[in-house]
RNA sequence: UGGCCUAUGGUGUAACUGGCAACACGUCUGGUUUUGGUCCAGAAGAGUCUAGGUUCGAGCCCUAGUAGGCCAACCA
C-alpha cells in the first residue's frame, strides 16, 4: 500500500516475476542455512535480512536450517549462539531444521542415482582424483573406476555405509562430465567416509554427504521456493540444478516444487573482516576477548557493544541487495545506531578525562539536586535529579587558558553554561610544579539556574559543558573502542596478512566519574553521555563496579574542524604555501558550464535548445582557446558536448581566433556527422 | 589458454516492458538549539568503465575491449 512506491531489489523482481507467471503466493518459502561452525556476524545479517525480510514481506515461512554435514567442525555451542542471535534480531523462523535430519532420504535417493548409472564409487586417493580433475583451463580425465557396474557400486556404497572401509578409501561421486568447463560438474563427490561423532546423529552414520548434494536437496525437501545465497555459490548453481532435476524425477509427487537458487553479493564492512575463519583466529590468539568482544563484527559483539536490533536491521535494509562486490563504509552503521539511540537513550553526565573545577562563590558544603531532562527527543522520557556542589569535574578538553574565538568552551574571563545548572565564568587556574593545570577556579551567576526562568537563566552563552559533582560522583570503568584494524580492507591484501593490520590501540580503559543516577543502571542499559556519545552497561558490571562500553561517539563537527585546522597548519608550516585557497573559486570556469549545458542539448525541445545556445555563446566570450581545444577529441557519441564545443568555437573564431589544423579537422568531422544539429552548427562556421 | 559474474557521484543502492540519472550515508553552507548532538533549509559532487552498433531517443538492448571478482577442499 504505502510500499508500492518503494523500488525492488533484483531478488524481489524475480519473485514478482514468478508470481506474475502463475506461481502461487502460498508456495513462497525461504530459508537461512548457517553451518554451525562459528558465530554469526554482520555479514550474515544481510543474508538473514534478505530471507527473513522476504518472509515478512510476502508473509511466507522462513526455515532456519543448520547445514550440519561436517561433524568435524560443528558444535552445539554454535547452534545455540546462532539461534540466540537470530531471535535477538527479532526474526522468527517457521521450522528449525537440520540437514542431518535428511540423511536417510538423501541416502535413498543416492541408491536410485546409482541404479540409474548416475553415481559411482571411486577408490582412489584424493591426490589422484585432484589430478584427474584438471584445472579451470584444462579439462579433467575420467577415473579408472568410473565405469564400475551398478551392482558393484551398490555393494561398495552399502559397505561404505556399514563402516567396512577406512576413512578416505572410497567416495561416492556423481557421474556427470569430467570435461565440463565448470569444475564442480567434474564428477563431484557426494559422500565421504568419516568416523566422527555428529552433534545430532551421533555415530549412526559413517558416511556424510557433501554440501552440494545436501544443500540443494534440503531445499527441495523443505520445498523452498527461492534459495538465496552469496555470489561465490554461483558456479554451484549448475550442479544444484543437476541434482535437483534428477531427484525431481524420483519424487515429484511428494515434492512438486523445484527450488531456485539465486545469488547476491555479500556484505563487506570497511575496517573489519567478515570471515569466520579469520574471526576465529582473533578469538584463538586472544586479540579479542571472545566472539562477543565489543570490537568484533559478530552479532553478539555488536550486541555487547550496545547496538540495537532495530539499528542493525535498518542498516541491512539501507545497504540494499545487488550483485556487485561492495565495501560499506562503517559510517553508515554508525549513523544507524546513532539514529536509533538518539531517540531512545536517556541523557546522563559522565566525565571521562576529569579536571577539578571549583566554584569559588558557591557555599562550601551546600548541595542542590537539579532537574535533568532524560531525553529532549522524547517528551515522555521524564527527568531525573542530579546533584550540584562547589567542586565539580569537567573534561580537561573543555578548558583552555587562552583560546581563539572559535573555541566555545571554558576560558578565563568568559562565560559558559554548566548543563542543567548555572552559568559560570573562568577566573584563574592552579598549576602544579610542572605547569599542569590541577584546578580551575570560576564564579557562578547565582540567578542563572537552568529552568528557573530568570532573565539571567536564559542568557545566551556560547557553550555548554557537562560535569559531575565530585562529592557525589560514582567511579566507573569505561571501555572505549577504536576500529580493530587500521586498514580499510584488511582482508583484501594479496601480499599481506590481515593480522598485520590489527590496531594495537583498539581498546582503551578509562576511569570515569559518572552521576549517581547511574548507580541503578542494569546490564545492557543504554545511555547518552551528554556531549560524548552512547554507552551501555557491560555484562562484566558487578554490584560494586560499574562498567560501560562506548557504543559510538556523537557526531563531532568540532573535532573535524580541529583536524582540518591542524592539517592546514601543517601544510603551511611544511611548505610555506601562500594560500591554499583558490583565487577565483567563486565561479566555475566558463568551459565547465558550457560542457554541462551541452550535455543534455540534444534532448531538449527546440525552444530550450535556442535558449541554451544563447547561454553558451554568452559564456563562450570568457573561454580561452586552450580550454576549448581538448574538447575536439570528445567522443562521437557525445553529440551534445560536441555541439556546445562547436557553438563556442564559432564565438572564438568570430572574436579573432585563428584557424588551425585541429580546428579544421574538428569542423570537417562535424560536417560529416549524422547528427543534424551538429552539422548545422558546423555549417554556420 | 577456459568458464561464469559484475561495472551508475567518495560509498552503497534506484531508475517500472528504452524517454532530461533518484535516494541514503558522507562532504560543505546557513538557521534553530542549555549537547559543537538532534532538527530545519540549502549546496557541491555522476555524461552511468571504453569504443562501436541498433533507435527519433540507450545507464538499460547488441558487439568488441578494459578492469575487478569467483571457480582446481573427501569445507560450507
Amino acid at each position: 500500500m504505502t510500499e508500492e512506491t518503494k523500488s525492488l531489489n533484483f531478488i524481489e523482481h524475480i519473485i514478482e516475476e514468478d508470481l506474475a507467471n502463475g506461481m502461487d503466493k502460498n508456495n513462497l518459502r525461504f530459508r537461512f542455512p548457517p553451518e554451525p561452525n562459528g558465530y554469526l556476524h554482520i555479514g550474515h545479517t544481510k543474508a538473514i535480512g534478505i530471507s527473513f525480510g522476504l518472509g515478512e514481506k510476502y508473509n511466507a515461512p522462513v526455515n532456519l536450517r543448520f547445514d550440519d554435514t561436517n561433524p568435524a567442525k560443528e558444535e552445539q555451542e554454535y547452534v545455540d549462539a546462532i539461534k540466540r542471535d537470530i531471535s535477538w534480531l527479532g526474526y522468527q523462523w517457521a521450522q528449525e531444521c537440520y540437514s542431518s535430519d535428511y540423511f536417510q532420504q538423501l541416502y535413498d535417493w543416492t541408491i536410485q542415482l546409482i541404479k540409474d548409472g548416475k553415481a559411482y564409487v571411486d577408490s582412489q586417493s584424493s591426490e589422484a582424483m585432484a589430478e584427474q580433475k584438471g584445472t579451470p583451463t584444462e579439462v579433467g580425465t575420467n577415473s579408472p573406476y568410473r565405469d564400475r557396474s551398478v551392482e558393484e557400486n551398490l555393494d561398495l556404497f552399502q559397505r561404505m555405509k556399514n563402516g567396512e572401509f577406512e576413512a578416505g578409501t572410497h567416495v561416492l561421486r556423481a557421474k556427470i562430465d569430467m570435461e565440463d568447463p565448470n569444475m564442480l560438474m567434474r564428477d563431484p563427490i557426494m559422500y565421504r567416509i568419516l568416523y566422527a561423532h555428529h552433534h545430532r546423529t551421533g555415530d549412526d552414520w559413517c558416511i556424510y554427504p557433501m554440501y552440494d548434494w545436501t544443500h540443494g536437496e534440503s531445499d527441495y525437501i523443505e520445498q523452498i521456493s527461492h534459495s538465496l545465497c552469496s555470489l561465490e555459490f554461483k558456479p554451484h548453481r549448475k550442479l544444484y540444478d543437476w541434482f535437483k532435476e534428477h531427484v525431481y524425477e524420483y519424487s515429484k509427487d511428494e515434492y512438486p516444487l523445484q527450488p531456485k537458487q539465486r545469488e547476491f553479493a555479500r556484505l563487506n564492512l570497511s575496517y573489519t573482516i567478515m570471515s569466520k575463519r579469520k574471526l576465529l583466529k582473533l578469538v584463538e590468539e586472544n586479540i579479542v576477548s571472545g566472539w562477543d568482544d565489543p570490537r568484533m563484527p559478530t552479532i553478539s559483539g555488536l550486541r555487547r557493544r550496545g547496538y540495537t536490533p532495530a539499528a542493525i536491521r535498518k542498516f541491512v535494509e539501507t545497504v540494499g541487495v545487488a550483485k556487485r562486490e561492495n565495501v560499506i563504509d562503517v559510517s553508515l552503521l554508525e549513523f544507524c545506531i546513532r539514529e536509533d539511540l538518539n531517540k531512545t537513550a536517556n541523557r546522563v553526565m559522565a566525565v571521562l578525562n576529569p579536571v577539578k573545577l571549583v566554584i569559588t562563590n558557591y557555599p562550601e558544603g551546600k548541595e542542590e539536586w537539579l532537574d535533568a531532562e532524560n531525553n529532549p527527543e522524547d517528551e515522555n522520557a521524564g527527568s531525573h535529579k542530579v546533584p550540584f556542589s562547589r567542586e565539580l569535574y569537567i573534561e580537561r578538553e573543555d578548558f583552555k587558558e587562552n583560546a581563539g574565538s572559535k573555541y566555545f568552551r571554558l576560558t578565563l574571563g568568559k562565560e559558559v553554561r554548566l548543563k542543567n545548572a548555572y552559568i559560570i565564568k573562568g577566573e584563574n587556574v592552579v598549576k602544579d610544579a610542572d605547569g599542569n593545570i590541577t584546578e580551575i577556579h570560576c564564579t557562578y551567576d547565582t540567578d542563572s539556574l537552568s529552568g528557573s526562568g530568570t532573565e539571567a537563566s536564559v542568557r545566551k552563552v556560547k557553550g555548554t559543558l557537562h560535569w559531575v559533582s565530585i562529592a557525589h560522583a560514582v567511579q566507573a570503568e569505561v571501555r572505549v573502542y577504536d576500529r580493530l584494524f587500521s586498514d580499510e580492507a584488511p582482508g583484501n591484501h594479496k601480499d599481506k596478512d590481515f593480522m598485520e593490520f590489527v590496531n594495537p590501540d583498539s581498546l582503551s580503559i578509562v576511569n570515569a566519574f559518572v552521576e549517581p543516577y547511574l548507580k541503578e543502571a542494569k546490564v545492557g542499559d543504554r545511555f547518552q553521555f551528554q556531549r560524548l556519545g552512547y554507552f551501555c552497561v557491560d555484562e562484566d558490571t558487578t554490584a560494586d563496579k560499574l562498567i560501560f562500553n562506548k557504543t559510538v561517539g556523537l557526531r563531532d563537527t568540532w573535532a573535524k574542524q580541529k583536524k582540518v585546522a591542524e592539517q592546514d597548519q601543517n601544510k603551511s608550516q611544511n611548505q610555506s604555501k601562500p594560500k591554499p585557497q583558490n583565487q577565483q573559486q567563486s565561479s566555475r570556469p566558463a568551459i565547465e558550464e558550457i560542457k554541462k549545458l551541452g550535455k543534455k542539448y540534444t534532448n531538449y525541445p527546440p525552444e530550450k535548445q535556442q535558449l541554451t545556445r544563447a547561454k553558451i555563446q554568452e559564456l563562450a566570450e570568457k573561454v580561452p582557446y586552450e580550454d576549448l581545444e581538448p574538447l575536439f577529441g570528445t567522443a562521437v557519441k557525445k553529440a551534445g558536448t560536441r555541439i556546445a564545443t562547436m557553438i563556442t568555437l564559432g564565438v572564438l573564431l568570430k572574436n579573432g581566433q585563428e584557424r588551425n589544423g585541429n580546428i579544421d579537422e574538428f569542423i570537417a568531422k562535424a560536417l560529416d556527422d549524422k547528427n543534424d544539429l551538429l552539422v548545422a552548427e558546423a555549417q554556420q562556421i
